[in-house]
DNA sequence: CGCGGAGACCTTTTT
DNA sequence: GGTCTCCGCG
C-alpha cells in the first residue's frame, strides 16, 4: 500500500541548481519554499503568479518528492500546459508524470477508471453543452406536465440544476432565492432532474458539471478511493482559487484532509464566475477553513505601467468585499491610458483600427495587441472594419470550433462507435440520412436498443451487422444510404483508436458530399474538417481524442492554429477568455451603460461588484498601452435605430488626473 | 413524416 | 448573423 509522504522514504533530492532567492522576490520565495502545510497565496494581477506556481512545483521535486504526488489544477488546459512546460523547462525535462490540467479533464480521468463504481462504463461520452440541454430537452418532452407551456425552457432548467450541483444548495432554496417565479414548478422541476440524472447514465453520458459532482461522490462513497487519492496527491497546488465554486473547493478539502498540504493561488480581485456557482468566499475564508495556513501576499506588479496601474487600482477602489491590497508598480512610468469617446460603433471602429496601425508602425506587431469587450456581439462592427481594411484578426467568437454542426456530425459517427449507449450520436448520424427525421430516428433507436441485450450487450459486438439488420425499418428513400452507413461503420470499427482515419473515413464515405449539397460555404466547412483530422492526429487513443474535444476551449485549439502560422494578427476576445493573459497594447470597447456593466447581469445580487473586477481584469491585461473606448450612439438590435448611450459607471468613477481623454466627437463638427 | 422556406427572435460571461 | 418555429407541400 502507498506509504504517507514521509521525505526520508522518496528518492534522494534532485538538485536543479535553481537559485530561489535570486529568480523571486522575497514573498515569491518565502511561498514558494514554505515548507508542507496549506498556504494561501494573494497573488495580485501581473505579479507573477504563474511563477511563483512553476518554481513551486520545481521546488517540490527538488526536495524529493516525485512528481506523481504533485497534483495541479488550473482554470484552463492551456494554462496547465503552458506551466508543465515552463518547470519541464526549468528541470530540462522529464515530467511526464507531474499530473495537472482542469478539474473538469482530471476529473474524467480519475473517473474513467472507476465508472463502474457509480453505474457507468468507462467509455462514457462527455457531452458538451448543448448536447447536454437537447437530452435535457427530451426529458422535459416525456415528463408530463401540466401547463407545459409556461414550464421554463431547457437552457433556464439546465442552469437550475447546474447552479444546485455547484452551489451545493438544495433546489427549493434556489428556487425561492433566485428563481421564484418557478416556484410553482418545484415538483415537476424535481421529476425531470431525476429523469435527466437517469437518462444520462443509461446512455452512458456525462455533461460537464456531472464530472466534478460523480468525482465528489465517487471519492466520498468509496472509502478506499479516497485514501488512494489522498495518499496519491500529497501536494495539491491550485490555480485561479478565486473562481472555484462549492463542488471545487469541497473536492479540494477532501483530497487535502490527510495531509494539509494544499496551496491555492489567487486574486479575489480577479473573481469574475459567480455566475457560474464560483465562490469567491472560498478564497477570503480559506484561512477559517485550514487553521494554521500561511498567507502570502505578492503585491509587486511586473506586468503594468504605474499609469496603468494607478488606474487599474482606481477601478477596483469601490469594492468593498476584499482583501485589501494596493498594487504596486516596479516598471518605469509610460503613457496614460487614454478614454476615448466617439460618435458611434462604426467610428470606435475606425478608432480601433486605426490607431492599431499607427502603433503598428512604431514596431509594435499586431500580435502584441487585444482588444477586449464584455460580450462577443460587442465586436460585430469592429469585426467589418478589420475585415474591409484587411488588418488580420483571430477572433474567439460565440461558436466554439468544435460545437459546430458539421464537426459534430463527423465526431457522432466517432462517439456512438465508441459508447453505443450514446442516444444522441446515433441520432444524429441517422437524421443526417434522407428521410430520417426525428421521429424515424427514435422508432430505428428502439430498434437498436432491443438489440442490447445481456448475453449480447451492444458494446462488446460489431455494430454495422447490428444496423444493418435494422435496414428494412428504414424509409425507402434512405435504403441506400442505409447500407453506405452500415457499411462505414463496419469500416470505422477496424480503425480503432486511430481518431484522425476515423475522421478521414467519415469524410470519404459520403460527409463531404453531403456537406457540398447542404451548405453553400462548403468550403470553409471543408477546411474546419481539415483542422479537425490533425488535432485528431496527436490522440493514440479514441477515449483521449473525444474527452480533449469535449474539454479543450477553442481559444486553445485556434491557438495552437495560429501559432502556425507567421502571419501576425490582433486579437479580438472577451474578458472572461482574456483572463490569466497579458499584451503590450488593449483596446477596451463598448464601455457603456447597460452594455457593460451589462444589464443582463443587473439582476443578479452583488452584480456591480463582480462587474467592476470584470472591468479591473480587464484593464490589468495592459502593459503598456491602454485604451478605453465607447460610442455615444449604439444600433439597438432588431429594430435598427440608434440609442444614445451613457458612458459606463466604472469610467466615470476614475480621476481625471488618471487618464487623456480624447473627444472624437468633435473632430467631426 | 420529412423537408424546405419564411419569418420571428435573440445575442453575458464558459469548463 | 444564427437558431428556432411554424407552415404547407410532397
Amino acid at each position: 500500500m502507498a506509504q504517507d509522504y514521509v521525505i526520508q522514504n522518496l528518492r534522494p533530492p534532485v538538485e536543479f541548481h535553481i537559485d530561489y532567492a535570486k529568480e523571486l522576490n522575497q514573498q515569491q520565495h518565502a511561498a514558494v519554499t514554505a515548507l508542507p502545510a496549506p498556504s494561501l497565496v494573494i497573488a495580485g494581477a501581473g505579479s507573477g503568479k504563474t511563477r511563483t506556481l512553476t518554481y513551486r512545483v520545481a521546488y517540490l521535486l527538488e526536495q524529493g518528492i516525485p512528481a506523481d504526488r504533485i497534483l495541479l489544477l488550473t482554470f484552463t488546459n492551456k494554462a496547465a500546459r503552458e506551466m508543465m512546460r515552463r518547470v519541464s523547462d526549468l528541470l530540462e525535462g522529464g515530467l511526464s508524470l507531474l499530473w495537472g490540467g482542469t478539474f473538469h479533464s482530471v476529473g474524467s480521468r480519475i473517473l474513467r477508471r472507476h465508472a463502474d463504481r457509480l453505474g457507468y462504463r468507462p467509455d462514457f461520452t462527455i457531452l458538451d453543452r448543448e448536447d447536454a440541454r437537447a437530452l435535457l430537452k427530451t426529458c422535459i418532452e416525456e415528463t408530463k406536465i401540466e401547463h407545459a407551456s409556461r414550464f421554463p425552457k431547457a437552457d433556464v432548467l439546465a442552469n437550475l440544476f447546474s447552479l444546485e450541483i455547484n452551489t451545493g444548495d438544495p433546489l427549493s432554496k434556489i428556487l425561492s432565492e433566485q428563481y421564484e417565479y418557478l416556484e410553482p414548478f418545484g415538483e415537476e422541476i424535481s421529476t425531470v432532474a431525476r429523469a435527466f440524472t437517469t437518462r444520462k447514465q443509461k446512455t452512458n453520458v456525462m455533461d460537464f458539471d456531472d464530472l466534478l459532482s460523480l468525482w465528489l461522490k465517487l471519492l466520498r462513497e468509496n472509502e478506499d478511493l479516497l485514501e488512494l487519492y489522498q495518499r496519491r496527491f500529497q501536494f495539491l497546488l491550485v490555480d485561479e482559487y478565486q473562481d472555484t465554486n462549492r463542488l471545487q473547493s469541497d473536492l479540494i478539502d477532501l483530497l487535502a484532509k490527510r495531509h494539509g498540504n494544499v496551496m491555492v493561488v489567487g486574486d479575489d480581485s480577479q473573481s469574475i464566475y459567480s455566475w457560474r456557482g464560483a465562490n469567491f468566499k472560498n478564497i477570503l475564508q480559506f484561512p477559517e477553513r485550514y487553521p494554521g495556513a500561511q498567507v502570502y501576499r505578492i503585491e509587486t506588479n511586473y506586468r503594468s505601467t504605474p499609469e496603468i496601474l494607478n488606474l487599474a487600482n482606481a477601478a477596483i477602489a469601490s469594492n468593498t468585499c476584499q482583501y485589501a491590497k494596493v498594487l504596486k508598480a516596479v516598471r518605469p512610468s509610460g503613457e496614460r491610458p487614454v478614454v476615448a469617446s466617439c460618435e458611434d460603433g462604426r467610428q470606435q471602429a475606425e478608432f480601433v483600427a486605426q490607431r492599431a496601425l499607427q502603433l503598428r508602425e512604431s514596431g509594435i506587431s499586431l500580435n502584441d495587441m487585444a482588444v477586449l469587450y464584455r460580450s462577443h456581439f460587442h465586436a460585430l462592427e469592429l469585426q467589418m472594419e478589420l475585415t474591409r481594411r484587411q488588418i488580420p484578426f483571430t477572433i474567439t467568437s460565440g461558436l466554439r470550433f468544435f460545437e459546430q454542426a458539421h464537426i459534430k456530425d463527423v465526431s457522432a459517427y466517432i462517439k456512438w462507435i465508441h459508447n453505443p449507449a450514446d442516444e444522441l450520436s446515433f441520432k444524429r448520424i441517422i437524421q443526417l440520412l434522407p428521410g430520417i427525421g426525428g421521429k424515424g430516428a427514435g422508432k430505428l433507436w428502439s430498434a437498436i436498443q432491443a438489440k442490447d441485450t445481456p448475453e449480447a450487450p451492444l458494446n462488446s459486438q460489431p455494430l454495422a451487422p447490428v444496423v444493418q439488420g435494422c435496414a428494412r425499418l428504414a424509409p425507402k428513400k434512405a435504403q441506400a444510404a442505409w447500407a453506405q452507413l452500415s457499411a462505414t461503420l463496419s469500416q470505422l470499427e477496424d480503425l480503432k483508436d486511430q481518431p484522425s482515419a476515423m475522421v478521414d473515413l467519415i469524410l470519404e464515405a459520403g460527409y463531404t458530399e453531403y456537406l457540398q449539397d447542404t451548405f453553400p460555404n462548403f468550403r470553409s466547412r471543408q477546411e474546419d474538417l481539415a483542422q479537425l483530422s490533425t488535432f485528431a492526429l496527436q490522440f493514440k487513443t479514441t477515449d483521449d481524442f473525444l474527452t480533449q474535444l469535449a474539454l479543450v476551449t477553442n481559444t486553445e485549439s485556434e491557438d495552437e492554429a495560429a501559432a502556425e502560422e507567421p502571419e501576425e494578427r490582433i486579437r479580438l476576445s472577451t474578458i472572461h477568455q482574456a483572463k490569466g493573459l497579458e499584451f503590450p497594447v488593449v483596446f477596451l470597447i463598448m464601455l457603456c451603460e447597460g452594455l457593460f456593466p451589462s444589464t443582463r447581469s443587473m439582476d443578479r445580487i452583488d452584480f456591480e461588484e463582480e462587474e467592476r473586477r470584470l472591468f479591473y481584469v480587464a484593464v490589468t491585461r495592459a502593459m503598456d498601452h491602454l485604451y478605453l473606448s465607447y460610442p455615444a450612439v449604439r444600433m439597438t438590435a432588431g429594430n435598427s435605430g440608434e440609442m444614445f448611450q451613457r458612458r459606463s459607471r466604472f469610467l466615470a468613477e476614475l480621476p481625471e488626473e488618471l487618464v487623456d481623454t480624447w473627444n472624437l466627437r468633435s473632430s467631426l463638427f
